[in-house]
RNA sequence: GGCGGAGUAGCUCAGUGGUAGAGCAGGGGACUCAUAAGCCCUUGGUCGGUGGUUCAAAUCCGCCCUCCGCUACCA
């Protein structure tokens, strides 16, 4: 026995500002799939998720609303986890950057840039928006009453200069190129690591890394002087400013891990194997953090993959401002839980950006769930327990089955594509899969066989229990098979087959599933199969939720 | 502007030199186990334009048009 692989996945943390829509939970659920495939097979898989809570921008919605910024960000916070669990989204861990292990994390990391001299006092100048803090270059908008800021036109902007601390991010330039040169997988698909390539060969600036008006952040541990912000009554001096974003945001996958209070599971998780990520972050994950943990002393992630978006029709993108957000919970209320999920990760390719809207959805969950594998599932356990009053035939050895002849390609080239993250291929491989299960049950026509059987036929009666004992061991292993993106619907298509679905509720503490997804894996065992019961029930286009 | 990518059936896309493909949507048919689902057949495309290389180009080369991504401190 080989021990078993540890395969650490995470997902960017979601900026606790405003409700979540399906364009952010996506991300989410393309991570937990695959976190489940890794748990299933037998991988030790430990999967990161979580909200990034500190920011200028938050700190003043709270004030807006008369409330503390805790007060503001729990309730936030309370919008994810409960739109999580109802995409039956399981973390090993939820990550809040205001976990008082993340406070450390971010700390230590800062006081390892310092020591390794990564990290230095400047000048930090730009557009200042009393409302917003520091905006962009590309944010302001020049007119003929001067530089203002779009979203408080009638607030002038200052330009004012603050002193913070920054990160020599030049330094890295040539070893970046040289890890990129040496690990060409370290970020996919191959024309987003290009993009960041290019990126890198232009040149890299130092960025800032603390701020010193904001208050509603983690605390700089360093003085200007070098010395530790903090005061012998364990309290921080203000005067020392904030952490800034990205030496906030990013550590999160390594407080995740155990760093830095448990060095054993640190050790054991970090560096993590793949950080699932939106292209509007690529160069952060790809070129900043693992320049800020080299200076750290640490390795880099493994891998990280840039997932497209989610656009509304027309390419346009989604937001709140536009009123195009589909409502993750309408989603699942809609189409279930498993729906939402696939219907999502089957429409939106997770390499690249795509178009999706309810009737895109209604579509693809309608001919692919409630047509193809539904009315599979359904059809089979029918004809079963109406022509062999229920017995759960077996299904032909593999060299005797078209269907079970087919079956290891499948299943090889399903592992193939999720392990390469092409999720929606995956999705794709299987359902070619229950097409030729479909095709086999007009092929042989049962009916016909049964008739036969019945007048006395023994060859039709033997081809007749072959056939189906081949087509309930194709629900099962698609049902099994597809647990990782479905994790709903799987333990009742076997429930409906009488087999035991031997997986705890994220996964976990089951058999290996690849021995699981042997043709034939459990045919020796009796069963009884139970009254069909639809799994997908057929949607018509008018189940659109009212917008808004 | 620079670097990169894409333009193929109504929609989403596959197809890197040899008689144009898939899924969905549309039309027709035979069947009946099933969620009026499934199966079979089928409509539909001067493969962005143009010039060239070649016996032969969606595929290679030149030019042009259109669209998209990246081009630094919002997360």
């Amino acid at each position: 026995m080989t021990p078993p692989e540890r395969f650490y996945v995470t997902t960017a943390i979601a900026y606790a500002n405003s409700r979540p829509g399906l364009h952010t939970l996506y991300e989410v659920v393309g991570a937990d799939a695959i976190a489940r495939w890794h748990r299933m097979v037998g991988d030790e898989t430990r999967f990161l998720t979580g909200t990034d809570e500190h920011s200028v921008n938050i700190a003043q919605q709270a004030a807006a609303e008369g409330r503390s910024p805790r007060a503001f960000v729990d309730d936030q916070v309370a919008l994810f986890t409960s739109a999580e669990e109802a995409l039956l989204i399981a973390p090993d861990r939820f990550i809040r950057t205001t976990d008082p292990d993340h406070v450390l994390a971010a700390q230590e990391m800062v006081r390892r840039a310092y020591a390794n001299g990564d990290i230095y006092p400047g000048t930090y100048e730009g557009w200042y928006c009393p409302n917003e803090g520091f905006r962009n270059a590309s944010d302001v908008q020049e007119t003929s009453r001067g530089t203002i800021c779009p979203n408080h036109p009638d607030v002038p902007l200052q330009w004012l200069s603050e002193r913070n601390w920054f990160f020599r991010l030049s330094a890295y330039q040539e070893r970046l190129e040289r890890h990129y040169a040496d690990h060409p997988d370290f970020v996919q698909p191959a024309y987003r690591r290009n993009e960041m390539l290019g990126f890198i060969r232009g040149g890299l600036e130092d960025f800032s890394i603390s701020r010193a008006g904001a208050d509603w952040g983690i605390p700089f541990p360093i003085a200007e002087n070098g010395e530790t912000a903090q005061r012998e009554d364990g309290s921080w001096d203000p005067e020392a400013g904030t952490i800034y974003v990205w030496y906030d945001a990013l550590i999160n996958y390594i407080t995740g891990a155990g760093f830095p209070t448990d060095p054993d599971a640190f050790a054991r998780w970090w560096p993590a194997d793949l950080h699932v990520i939106g292209k509007d972050i690529a160069r952060f994950h790809t070129i900043y953090w693992p320049a800020m943990l080299w200076s750290a002393g640490l390795e880099a992630p493994r891998r990280v993959w840039v997932h497209g978006f989610l656009l509304a029709a027309g390419g346009e993108k989604m937001s709140k401002s536009r009123g195009n957000l589909i409502d993750p919970d309408s989603v699942v209320a809609a189409f279930g839980a498993d729906g939402a999920r696939y219907v999502a990760l089957r429409e939106v390719p997770f390499d690249r950006d795509a178009d999706v809207s309810w009737d895109s959805f209604v579509r693809r969950y309608n001919a692919d769930l409630a047509n193809d594998f539904g009315n599979l599932v359904n059809r089979t356990v029918s004809m079963a327990g109406r022509y062999l009053a229920g017995a759960r035939p077996a299904p032909a050895p593999v060299d005797e089955s078209a269907l079970g002849a087919a079956w290891p390609g499948v299943v090889t080239r399903y592992r193939e594509r999720i392990e390469a993250c092409l999720l929606h291929e995956a999705l794709a491989v299987l359902w070619d899969f229950v097409g030729a299960a479909n095709k086999l049950v007009d092929a042989a026509q049962p009916w016909v066989l049964a008739k036969a059987a019945k007048a006395g036929d023994g060859e039709a009666e033997r081809r007749l229990a072959s056939v189906l004992g081949d087509l309930v061991e194709a629900c099962r292993l698609i049902g099994l098979a597809v647990a990782p993106f479905m994790p709903g619907t799987a333990p009742r298509v076997l429930a409906q087959l009488d087999h035991a679905y031997a997986y705890a509720a994220d996964g976990n503490d089951g058999p290996p599933l690849l021995n699981e997804l042997r043709w034939g894996a459990h045919a020796a065992e009796p069963g009884t199969l139970s009254a069909p019961l639809p799994l997908f029930p057929r949607l018509e286009a008018e189940d659109a939720p009212t917008a808004g």
